[in-house]
DNA sequence: CGCAAAATATGACTTAGATCATAGGAACGA
DNA sequence: TCGTTCCTATGATCTAAGTCATATTTTGCG
């Protein structure tokens, strides 16, 4: 694949004139990272736009207690870490970090910038992306703040294989792996809660599988649980 | 005050030009509510933009069981509802409910987004807005998954006090009327355990006041137990 | 003012989920 | 293939916060 082509999965590439997406492809560069590295942490200086080629990459913040909260998980395709990027002499607000190996592509603020000044109807496509997010931030507090630990994490195992469900003989396989710990820190409960909630889902034959790869067995079920305060218990 | 006087304090009215001010100012319909009444609720579809022109207002999210959820106390010139009204055929995850009497703008979508088209310069301050409110969600679902319950109410009363903090003899007075329920419901608690803890709060002479006005006494102490997980216990 | 309605206050009890501890199983590199 | 290192599993406590019940205080209104 070459770089023009990877280019033009990224979100709003399309909208660009051909005069600007070469300009734009000037501005790329291509990038490796290896599970465990960082692709940036909380409190460096935000250079950059990021767009995630191929892999996939947690967002993470932690507090001050060493406790921390995975807000989102990145697939091909989606821009970050625009939140912070966005604003001059700003530092990141999270950390990003590879869930596997993984390449991004990353164009500096003042380019990016300089293209969507050039292009409004990219800027409104960018104004749509970061309130479409935003949408997402907001119902994930919600969830957060009302439910209960087992609807959180059948409404995270919803959301998941949404996004990122690849259809198999018994059920939707996630196409990234995640380790319970993974779970919990999305769901904002311990690794204990969170293998414990899974083995009932497991018993219940609504998911099996461990963090090799989890499948969802039964993704109807588990919808009514994120809402339906009381089905499935034990 | 004139309408193109209050129109002059939405943020990003200063970007445009004179003629599309004009242009703008032809769309803009003032709107009033009362306390009681819903601005707009979820599931209504979203045909508008809002600027809050005068008084207080809150974003709400619900569950299907009845309990909610406060995303956020919008203040004088906040744009509301960005997250929703940007897409085609969209409908309001969330409702808005006025905190007093108060006055809104209103700008259709259309309208919005054709100005927002013909000037780069406004659509780049709309992204940074949304950038900004999306980092706010986002720490607002940290403290959330992570934080003690007297932790987050620590840190919203920080947060409104930076917001609405207005200097009195004996601390900083907020200007927004909040009940315990409000409180509860910004924290995910319940009104019990806000009052609980507001009432240990009184108690260390953190705050004083109650549902009339809150008063911010000991804003530092507030910010150590905001962060630090065990200070001022009891 | 006086009264109804709303908001705060506090106690007693229950429970979801955290914490601590220990063990078995899967995965991967030498 | 063995061993080390992650990861899952599960039990035994402990505790923060929810629930229910019942005052007491504010507040606004007629």
């Amino acid at each position: 694949m070459t770089e023009t082509d990877s280019l033009r999965r990224i979100p709003l590439f399309d909208l660009l004139n051909e005069r600007d997406r070469q300009r734009l492809v000037g501005e790329v560069v291509e990038v490796c990272y290896r599970k465990g590295e960082y692709i940036f942490r909380e409190g460096d200086p935000a250079e950059y736009f990021h767009i995630l080629k191929a892999g996939a990459v947690k967002c993470v913040k932690s507090s001050p207690s060493g406790k921390e909260c995975t807000l989102k998980v990145l697939m091909p395709g989606d821009l970050f870490c625009c939140e912070a990027a966005v604003f001059d002499g700003a530092t990141h607000p999270g950390s990003a970090a590879p869930l596997c190996d993984v390449t991004i592509l990353r164009v500096s603020k003042k380019a990016y910038f300089a293209m969507l000044r050039r292009n409004p109807d990219a800027a409104l496509e960018v104004i749509k992306y970061l309130g479409k997010r935003l949408n997402e931030a907001q119902e994930n507090a919600k969830i957060l703040a009302l439910d209960r630990a087992d609807q959180r994490l059948a409404s995270l195992l919803v959301k998941l294989v949404e996004r990122v469900g690849i259809p198999e003989p018994n059920g939707l396989r996630l196409a990234v792996r995640l380790t319970r710990q993974d779970l919990a820190n999305m769901v904002g409960v311990t690794v204990e809660t969170a293998i414990r909630i899974m083995s009932r889902f497991k018993r219940a034959k609504l998911v099996s599988g461990g963090a090799k790869q989890i499948v969802i067995r039964d993704l109807a079920r588990l919808k009514e649980l994120a809402v339906d305060s009381l089905a499935a218990r034990r």
